[in-house]
DNA sequence: AAATCGGGGTT
DNA sequence: AACCCAGATTT
């Protein structure tokens, strides 16, 4: 554990700041002394991997979810090191339900990187830690605000909405303009004293205050600097996206089951849709009852009647997935890649990233 | 059904 | 620099 820096004086940073600027630091770390949590599992921690770990597993995950899947994390991965020595398997298993798992497979390059490149201790500064798969600026100033009390400011989409509205920035903020206003504000508004303490309380504000919808301005600390609470229309900032018609792909995905009642997986290729999942063997949608060979996977199969269409949402399309039973007849010459193919046994998960939907319909089966 | 979100990738 | 993409959950 690093030993615990000590924070900046207060004269080094903050003198220059206009007046409303330290106005809104100070309200807001006062609202955060009387009303912050600090008994979260990576509260207060000055590690960098702990607060690493939790920043990512946050990016999606609500806290209530995240703290049992944090404790259990890192009981098993309790170092950096750990971490890179374990499989990516391993890994992956472990985010079960957490989801987004190219974040967990960028978690684990980044272990390894930090563990063979910086002999397990993690960078310092800003623009090393932004090289770290899966780590960009927002996250890399977090990770230095808490761990070293860096000035660094984050902008995730809690600050976004506060900033957004504290100064009515119109657009939408994946517009490059708009985000770099908001980036310029959040500059502005970051303190060089009780840094780590700012960014909680910001970042509070925005999830449990300053909500999407129906925000609570009667609560919050800075109501009174807020332009468009004085409007009266916090809610139309930040501006949505532009919003487009979503396509429908189709594919066909085969239940293969052998004698024992496992079904056939395959690893995914690394990038791409579902990338290094498991996921079941694709074929056309329109694949009717039929015995034929399929040649890729080195069986031959007889396929059943289509199990009812599912629909799988990505942010540009939909997915309709029919489900296709089939059964083993025969293995053909070719050999299984045993990398690449698994028999998995439904009643016995084993240790692998599955794709949401084929979680899903794996379930099913049982 | 729509909105959400930081990071990665492409042009 | 200015986009588009991925993925799963909540509302």
């Amino acid at each position: 554990m690093p030993s615990r820096p000590k924070r900046p004086p207060p004269h080094v940073f903050g003198k220059s700041r206009d007046p409303r600027t330290r106005r809104f630091g100070k309200q807001l770390l006062n609202w955060f002394d009387r009303r912050g949590r600090r008994d979260l599992p990576w509260s207060r921690s000055r590690d960098p991997y702990r607060i690493w770990v939790s920043e990512i597993m946050l990016q999606q995950t609500r806290v209530a979810t995240v703290i049992d899947y944090y404790r259990r994390f890192m009981a098993r991965f309790p170092s950096v090191n750990q971490l890179a020595d374990a499989d990516l398997d391993e890994v992956l298993h472990r985010w079960t339900g957490l989801g987004y798992y190219a974040r967990a497979r960028n978690l684990h390059r980044a272990a390894r990187i930090v563990a063979d490149k910086y002999y397990g201790r993690f960078p310092t500064d800003l623009d090393a830690l932004v090289q770290l798969p899966g780590i960009g600026r927002s996250t890399a100033s977090a990770i230095l605000a808490f761990a070293l009390l860096q000035r660094h400011p984050i902008l995730d989409g809690n600050v976004k909405r506060v900033l957004a509205r504290l100064h009515r920035v119109d657009g939408w903020p994946g517009k490059r303009a708009v985000e770099k206003r908001l980036w310029i504000l959040a500059e502005q508004y970051t303190p060089g004293d009780r840094v780590d303490d700012y960014t909680q309380a910001i970042m509070d504000l925005g999830s449990g205050v300053c909500l999407r919808r129906n925000p609570r301005c009667g609560a919050c600390p800075v109501a009174g600097l807020c332009a468009a609470h004085r409007h009266g229309d916090a809610e139309a900032y930040p501006a949505r996206a532009p919003r487009k018609v979503k396509p429908v792909k189709e594919t066909g995905m085969l239940l293969i089951r052998n004698e024992r009642g496992e079904v056939l997986l395959e690893q995914r290729p690394p990038s791409g849709i579902w990338g290094g999942l498991w996921g079941l063997p694709e074929c056309a949608a329109d694949l009717g009852s039929t015995t034929r060979d399929f040649n890729t996977l080195g069986l031959t199969l007889k396929t059943g009647r289509p199990c009812e269409v599912i629909r799988h949402t990505f942010t540009h399309f939909h997915l309709d997935i029919t489900p296709i039973p089939a059964r083993v007849r025969a293995p053909l010459d070719t050999v299984m890649d045993n990398q690449n193919r698994v028999w998995y046994n439904p009643e016995q998960p084993r240790m692998l990233g599955l794709a949401a939907p084929v979680k899903r319909l794996i379930e099913k089966l049982n």
